[in-house]
DNA sequence: TGTTTTACTTAACACCGTTAAGTATCTTTG
DNA sequence: CAAAGATACTTAACGGTGTTAAGTAAAACA
């Protein structure tokens, strides 16, 4: 009796269909782009449809946001190769900044709104976000086994990492970066990253 | 003839109640609630009238934020009082950390959105915001006037500063704490803050 | 072959920002 | 003082959003 599974197999591409159309207005044309009646009007089918297949837009972006994490892992794919800890460290965050930078929706939904994720999910299941993070976890030890990032705990010094650039990129994304009047904004962004990059290097023993 | 002066008053008296009307279900019930047509039950007129005062959306959220950053500044007020630099700096870092987790519509407005504000108005009228960062400057040339985050220049200084704190409450704003599996989240938080302010204290001179 | 399940659609609800056209009311002018 | 004009505001609508209830046609099962 193959009919139940033909249909489990069926249902299961239209899930992928719905996601892939989605996926690609987003990429395309941006957050704004990916309402309910766009999607079904690009898989021509009724809206109500997709409602068949994700419980709300929420949970149907909590699905997009894997793609980003998707993307993300592959940009870190080559810090593997990075032997020396604290250039990984320093290799990690430009792949980061490079990221977000080239693919802001994405971001925006990964790290920078506020409903999709939070309200639908249970509990658990950020499992990309939190690869993407245990990985920089990893970097961290390392660098602590090298004497650097001492006197604080990991957990601290991954999260002041994480912080300062994902701070850096909302603010280049939200266009805030209006605060610097002058013109060299690019430059400072870079200042920046190097100046926090030097810190953290010179942030072997903390001489209370 | 005093007609036109009362005319031009009484419009001024409507902007006033709309944007007092504005703030106040902003305050109250969040971002979302936050509609033309919101405010205009609130006030008991039409939407369009709202358009007879504020071009659009934008002009209106644009006019809110300056209360944030009038609350913003209010926060920092206090800093004046403290004379060490790296304390003050300290202080402000607190301070705006509070301010954010406890008005995060407001940060959300002043700093997180996309639209609003990059859409609507010409160039310059970021003022407050350039105000509050014009005193991050100010405070930071003071430390660097004692020594300490030599190497780099002031903006590039300063820009890590607010990147690092900005990153830090938005990841707690936006709910991306959750990637921290374990419960002592907020203890995280604190740890990073601390662990933040001991390198900017350390970073006294970069040893090549 | 008749019955039930499945997949999907139509129509609607209640919102949203925004605009065009219309209506009183107040002010100015002849 | 009355006609003309400006002002302040409203009604109705457009096109958009997420979402749900009810209906339909086809496929699967008995």
């Amino acid at each position: 009796m193959g009919i139940s599974e033909r249909r489990e197999r069926e249902k299961e591409e239209m899930k992928e269909l719905i996601l892939k159309t989605a996926n690609k207005l987003f990429a395309e044309h941006g957050f704004d782009k990916v309402s309910m009646r766009n999607i079904a009007d690009a898989i021509e089918y009724s809206p109500t449809t997709i409602y068949l297949y994700f419980k709300d837009k929420n949970e149907l972006f909590y699905a997009l946001h894997l793609e980003g994490f998707r993307m993300l892992a592959y940009e870190f794919r080559p810090l593997l190769e990075v032997k020396d800890p604290m250039e990984r460290m320093y290799q990690m965050g430009l792949r980061y900044i490079r990221f977000a930078i080239e693919n802001p929706d994405y971001y925006q939904l990964m790290f920078l709104v506020k409903d999709p994720l939070c309200t639908t999910e249970t509990d658990e299941t950020w499992e990309a976000g939190h690869n993407a993070h245990a990985f920089l976890e990893q970097v961290v030890i390392e660098c602590q086994e090298q004497g650097y990032l001492q006197g604080i705990t990991m957990r601290a010094a991954a999260l002041m990492i994480w912080s300062f650039v994902h701070g850096l990129v909302s603010l280049q994304i939200c266009d805030r970066m209006k605060l610097y009047q002058e013109v060299d904004r690019e430059q400072y962004v870079t200042d920046a990253f190097e100046a926090f990059q030097l810190m953290i290097r010179n942030f072997k023993s903390v001489e209370k």
